[in-house]
Parts: C-alpha cells; structure tokens; sequence
DNA sequence: CGTTAGTTTGATGGTCCTCAAGCACTGTGG
DNA sequence: CCACAGTGCTTGAGGACCATCAAACTAACG
C-alpha cells in the first residue's frame, strides 16, 4: 500500500502505533462505505439515536448543542481521519448535533463491522480507544480555555490545536493552514461574540502573530504565538503510548 | 447481597442495567483493596503516569488543570460511585490531577483487573462503558454551561446537576444535599471568581430558588430553578440505553 | 489568642456583549 | 447589465457583566 493511498485515520494512528499490514488492511476495509453530505445540512440531529459512526475522508463538520434560547456551543470540529459519533454507536447518547461545515466524505461504520474488526485486531481496538482518548482530551483543553483564557490567549491556542491536528494527517505545516471556517464558527466554538473574533483576530494579525485571511491561517510568529497561549500540545502528542 | 452492603458504584450501575447476581459478584470484588485519602493532597499529579484506577466509594475529588499563569480549571467532581482515572488506564494520559476535597475511601481498581472483569463479564464492561459516555456527557454539558451561560443560569445548572449526580447514588433528595464544596472550587469549576460566587449565591438565594450554606445545598424552589437553569435532565438519565 | 480558611460586602474598572451601520463579494433574476 | 438579496467581514459607541483590589467578619483550631 503506498501512502497515496492511506486515509487520513490510517495516517494519524501510524504516528503513533507501528501497525502490520494486517491490521492496515482491516483499517481501510472499515472505508468501504462511502458516504457524501452536503455542507450546511445536519447528518445528526440532536436526540436522534444513531446507529452508526463516521470515519470523515475529507472536509470538516461541527458538532455542537443548541440551547433553547438559541445561543449555539461548539463543542469540537472534526477533521479528516476523526471519527464522528463514535460514542453514540457504542451506547446510544447522541446528545449533540454534527452539522458539515463543507461538501463532505465520510466512510459509514456500522457497529458490527467495528466490533468485528475490533476482534480481528485488538491493537487495533487500543489504537482507536487512543484516538477517542486523545478527543476526549481536547475537549477538556477547550473546556480549561474558555474557562480561564482570555480572548485572545483562546483564540490563539485554538489556532495552534487546530494547526497541530491538521499536520498530523498531513493538511497543515508549521507555517499555516486551510481553514474553512467563518469568523462565526469560531465563536460559537469559543464561546465569544462573532463581532469579538473579529477584533481578535485583527489585533493578532496586527500583532504579526498569526493572520486568518481567505480560508488561510498563517501563523506569522509561531513562537511567540506559543508563548502567548501558553501552549503546551503535550495533551495532543502522547508520544507513544502504545505498543512497539 | 442486601442494598446495605451495595456500594453506590453498583448502585448507580443498577438503576440502569439489570445485572444478575454474578455480576453484581464480580462488581463488588473490584472493589477489594481499599485505600483511603486524606483530603488536600493530589492523588494524582498532572503528567505523572497512573497506573491504577479507582472507585470512589466515600468523599468528593476534584479533577482539575493548573495552568502556567496559576489559575486552576475544576474539569469535574467525582462523587461516590464515580470512576477515577479510567481514562489513564486503558491508555496512559494523565493530563490533569486528581485532590480529594474531603478524607475519601476509594477503591483501587489495576488494570488486569479491571480486564479480567470484562471478560469475565461483558455486560459489565457495557456497563462501565456506559458510565464512562455519562461522565464525558457531563464535561460536554459543562463546556457549554461555561461557554454560553451566564453566571446565574450557569450556578443554578451545576447544582442541578450535582442534586441529580447524588440522588443517583441514594445521596440527596430532591430538596437538596450535603456538599463539602467551598466557594473557591465552585469558582474554579464555573470559571467565575470567588467573589463573583459569592454574590450569584445571594442571588439565588435571595430570589428564593436555592440556598448553599454550611456545607448543604437546599433546593427552595426546583422548579423555578429548573427553569431559570434550562435544565433538561436528559444527559444524565438516557433511562435504559442498555440490554433488557 | 493569634492564625488560617472561608465568607461577605463595597468600589472601581476592564473585557467583552449588544446595537447599529457600512463594506465587499457572490449569486440571482429582471 | 444592473438591481437586489444574502453572506461574511469590519468598525464604532455604549453598557452589562464580571474581575480585581481592599477590607471586615466569622468560625475552627492549635
């Protein structure tokens, strides 16, 4: 198989677990349907009881909670190589929405083809238990973030996270990325007004820190921008945690 | 086995999966070797590898992520019944530290164990899995609490959530519970100052809907508070997801 | 009886929200 | 070709919410 070829999960779980061919072939196998869906309009709805999981090939999807008085949180983007509801296949607790923030491709996962692979390949099972940790993870980093950064500290440590998962399955360097998201988006994520991203955003441009212009994010100065969140991606790296 | 003996881990595990007397069994012998904590102490520090788990059985712990400037973001409290540091077992990511707020008794649960249980038992790993989704539904709740509430709502949905937690495990009632929290760690919880905490409990107890006063929380009026707290319970509950 | 931890209240100010409005760009239909 | 609407970005003014600083008070404890 030649890394053409590899999917973006495939791709981010090889960086940190050395697995066989075997395995690797089971894990492609769990591509096989494929699924497309329109930016803009919900796959899952909040309350909805899933039954099955997504493993996103291309594009970006939010998954968020909308409260009654309206006000949206997003709670996490998924990238290509995340898996999109994959607690809500185990049990069923589908308590937030996903909506595709771009035309997306995503490879449908029913729980019986994930058990059964799980039993063909155990490390396998650890591996993917490793990438739902990790998730888990950066869940509770946006948690401390919105808790206790300011603004623009939240701002530029989400810019680094995001910038940070995206290398890892090849889509972003040090020096920047794609970024589809609007000014919206990244409120809602934050938990700030659209109008306060916006002055954010312009006072760390005009700091020559990192500049979000055209679905580009570039980061001007990234050690400075390091230092200003105070941002330490042990929680993402994990060097190795698992197995050879 | 009478509901004396039960610990509240097995009683939380009971009000939502029909377990039959050999799992209940093994379930009460993960519960063998005892270790007590005194309070203030961490368990765990954040970055250190923890090789165990442990059942909480007596006591609150915090869980929580210092940062670089000092200032400390409660990610959760466990209460009794409540799992510790699953997460750093099956895979090693201590990313945060564990302090017992009170003197605590908790059970020490090694991995092998914990596995052994779960061959032995697959409901029982379903069971525990199902709690663990619980536990990361609540942070998910809390993000969006800290992200798109108000100080008011935000207090109100905590206890709330705490009453609900407890009554749980046969700890409080409708009316309210005990609770060894000071100030400060809601503060650090709800990311607010102290002194902010301080004035949003006299509100709320001044506008009749609850009052937290010498280590007790007192539902004056749940139903106002429900509704000032938007609180849909359903996070929580998902009444029998599981087998039968 | 001094110390410490926790609670309470007041005064002041900063961060960030809300309201309001203008601009740039895109696609649509007359 | 141009009017128009829709979406997203940008900037300004005023104000709310909550943080910070300061200090008094209570209770527990050695």
């Amino acid at each position: 198989m030649t890394s053409a070829e590899q999917s973006p999960l495939t791709r981010k779980l090889a960086a940190f677990v050395a697995l066989t061919e075997a395995e690797l072939a089971v894990l492609e196998r769990l591509h096989q349907r494929r699924r497309s869906f329109v930016a803009g309009r919900d796959m899952v709805h909040q309350g909805q009881s899933a039954q099955a999981a997504y493993i996103l090939s291309a594009g970006w999807v939010s998954s968020y909670k909308i409260q009654a008085d309206g006000t949206r949180q997003i709670v996490d983007f998924q990238i290509p190589g995340d898996f999109l509801g994959l607690r809500s296949v185990l049990l069923r607790t589908s308590d937030h929405s996903f909506e595709p923030i771009v035309d997306i491709e995503a490879a449908e996962v029913l729980t019986s083809d994930l058990l059964e692979a799980f039993a063909q390949m155990p490390r396998l099972a650890t591996a993917i238990l490793w990438a739902a940790s990790r998730d888990e993870a950066m869940v509770v980093e946006h948690l401390v973030g919105i808790g206790r950064r300011d603004a623009l500290a939240r701002m530029a440590h989400y810019l680094l996270e995001l910038g940070s998962r995206l290398a890892l399955v090849g889509l972003g360097r040090k020096d920047g990325f794609d970024c589809p998201l609007t000014q919206y988006h990244l409120a809602d994520a934050l938990g700030l007004s659209a109008i306060h991203v916006n002055r954010v955003l312009r006072q760390l441009r005009e700091a020559g820190l990192v500049t979000f212009r055209d679905g580009r994010v570039t980061f001007d100065d990234y050690g400075r921008l390091v230092g200003l969140a105070e941002f330490d991606p042990a929680y993402l790296d994990q060097s190795g945690p698992l197995l050879k």
